[in-house]
DNA sequence: ACCCAGGGTCATA
DNA sequence: TATGACCATGGG
């Protein structure tokens, strides 16, 4: 269960080559991308469109109307992001967090460290929904770690299958140069080649990935795996 | 009918 | 520290 020094480098490069550019976030505005952030949690994207989109379309995809919004109400707005009352009260201690701080002007300028853990005490905000934010609507130089990133990783052999999150997020970031674009993409393709890849069932050597495995792929170990 | 989605909280051992 | 229940919609 260990990587040398350059296989996430090189994964990320492969990536791009064979998918391009991802160009996330989808999102106009930081404050989208951050609630975009708390809707997605487990949850499939279209409908966190959905739900943005209701959001949007009364008005309500600002702080303080999402902060003046009745419990009931935002939760039936949101409602196709499914989770609508968990997901509710998370939209609205986030919001009362962020305009208690003065909002994205003022959070700008906190330190990257210090705002992790100020996200991360907010009530619903884990830690790969607080990289979430700090990658794309902060643009600090933040790799976000997901279920398919440890699945990535464990699959090729480079991590064990239950990693933690910020082991895994230290090896990772230890590989690669500190570049928010570069972080920004490399999560968005693994999402993209997730998706891509894990129903097709392709042969392992028909994956973008074979020649970074380890193990050569010669077993069958992997097949369809990546 | 079943599985899974761009997770996190809370209670329990 | 580490499991397990729970939250809920929509697509394949």
């Amino acid at each position: 269960m260990s990587s040398t020094p350059a296989d996430y480098l090189l994964i990320y490069q492969r990536l791009l080559v064979h998918y391009g550019p991802q160009g996330w976030w989808p999102g106009e505005t930081p404050f989208e991308v951050m609630v975009g952030a708390i809707l997605t949690q487990n949850t499939a994207w279209q409908n966190v469109a959905r739900a943005i989109a209701r959001l949007q379309a009364v008005g309500c995809l600002d702080a303080k109307p999402i902060l003046a919004c009745p419990h009931e109400d935002l939760a039936e707005l949101i409602r196709p992001a499914g989770y609508f009352n968990v997901k509710a009260r998370r939209l609205q201690a986030y919001c009362a967090w962020y305009q208690d701080q003065g909002g994205f002007d003022a959070l700008q300028v906190w330190p990257t460290a210090t705002l992790r853990q100020a996200l991360l005490a907010v009530h619903g905000i884990g830690p790969e929904t607080a990289d979430d934010i700090l990658l794309y609507a902060f643009a600090r130089p933040i790799f976000v770690i997901d279920a398919y990133t440890k699945r990535l990783g464990a699959r090729l052999g480079l991590c064990a299958a239950k990693v933690k999150y910020e082991t895994l997020q230290a090896d990772i970031v230890r590989q690669l140069p500190l570049d928010v674009a570069l972080f920004n993409e490399y999560h968005a393709l693994i999402v993209r080649h997730s998706k891509a890849v894990c129903r097709a069932k392709p042969l392992c050597t028909d994956c973008c990935l074979w020649a970074c495995c380890p193990h050569g792929c010669r077993s069958g170990l992997h097949y369809g795996l990546y």
